[in-house]
DNA sequence: GGGTAGATTGAGACTGAGTCTCATTACAAC
DNA sequence: GTTGTAATGAGACTCAGTCTCAATCTACCC
């Protein structure tokens, strides 16, 4: 028998509107940024940025691709990875073999990820001050025993999206 | 000025070998875990068992490869997605391109990982009890809001290795 | 305005991790 | 021994991501 390994691409919608930075104010944070990397803010950068500032969960370079259609997907590669390099968007490597892409905590807020092992779908969950104080001090503990320094963190919870539990 | 982006392939030793489990023992386990999916425990499965198991960090497919040469690297993928399917090997995504194997934690024990953002190397860490303790309540709890059922959870800390801060 | 240097872009070739196919081999069961 | 199924090796293939290079834009100076 057969084992069909996941294959999905698209990844469900659940893209609720971001509130928290105003669009105007994020777009003067990333021109900042990128300034003192020597880089300028171009419309295409401006277009990625806004994307991504639209959707609550990371986005994989196809759906990137899909929204702005008119940025070429190497020059979208290219903005993604200036854009990384000004610490105002954020890798991620996600369960399956796509990575995603989001803007930077210092531009949202920190947060960690729910992935759906069978579907694919990433879910951003913001944790309370108290469990993230928790976590970094023990991080820190963890790290120093390695001599390693710790600059962030990130906790992934691997599992089944309420949508994959019903099918 | 060019950006060259990190493309470190190598990934420094640091590889002591793992205590933990007997390695009869150890077979014995996967060999189950196996039969579970109806797969046998070949020659081929068993080379790539053993060699994740006397590291004590989780290996690249051309680590992998190197290690075991007589293994053709269709077959090591292969072995590797066939011993995932059957829950005794454990696939993460690094902070580079490459996705790393190592043991399920079933087999060795519950464990997160250093990641340096420099050289790509990952290190093994064990967290204390009640740290997990911890982290388990509260993933559960984030998880809950979301109609999320958590699985496992993976928290990774990126910064600098030992070697890298030195260099 | 023109000139210049450097940053940015689009197009497309290229790389390489990972997958798939298919003929062959190994093994278990009868 | 035969038969059916799992496992394997070789290599073609796919496609995410990178790189190159010529063209274009922009800031700055004269």
């Amino acid at each position: 028998m057969p084992v069909e390994r996941q294959r999905e691409k698209t990844v469900s919608s659940a893209g609720a509107p971001r509130e928290s930075t105003p669009i105007e104010t994020l777009h003067e944070l990333v021109a900042i940024h990128l300034l003192r990397t020597d880089q300028r803010y171009t419309a295409g950068r401006q277009a990625v940025i806004e994307l991504l500032a639209s959707f609550a969960r990371p986005l994989s370079i196809s759906e990137i691709s899909e929204a702005i259609p008119d940025v070429p997907r190497s020059s979208a590669y290219r903005h993604l990875s200036d854009l990384e390099r000004a610490g105002v968007v954020r890798r991620i490597a996600a369960s399956d073999e796509f990575a995603r892409f989001e803007l930077a905590e210092d531009l949202t807020h920190h947060h960690h990820h729910l992935l759906c092992s069978l579907c694919g779908k990433v879910i951003d969950v913001t944790p309370s001050p108290a469990f993230e104080r928790t976590v970094m001090s023990m991080v820190k503990e963890l790290a120093v025993q390695q001599g390693f320094e710790p600059l962030s963190h990130a906790l992934d919870v691997i599992g089944h999206c309420a949508a994959c539990q019903t099918t």
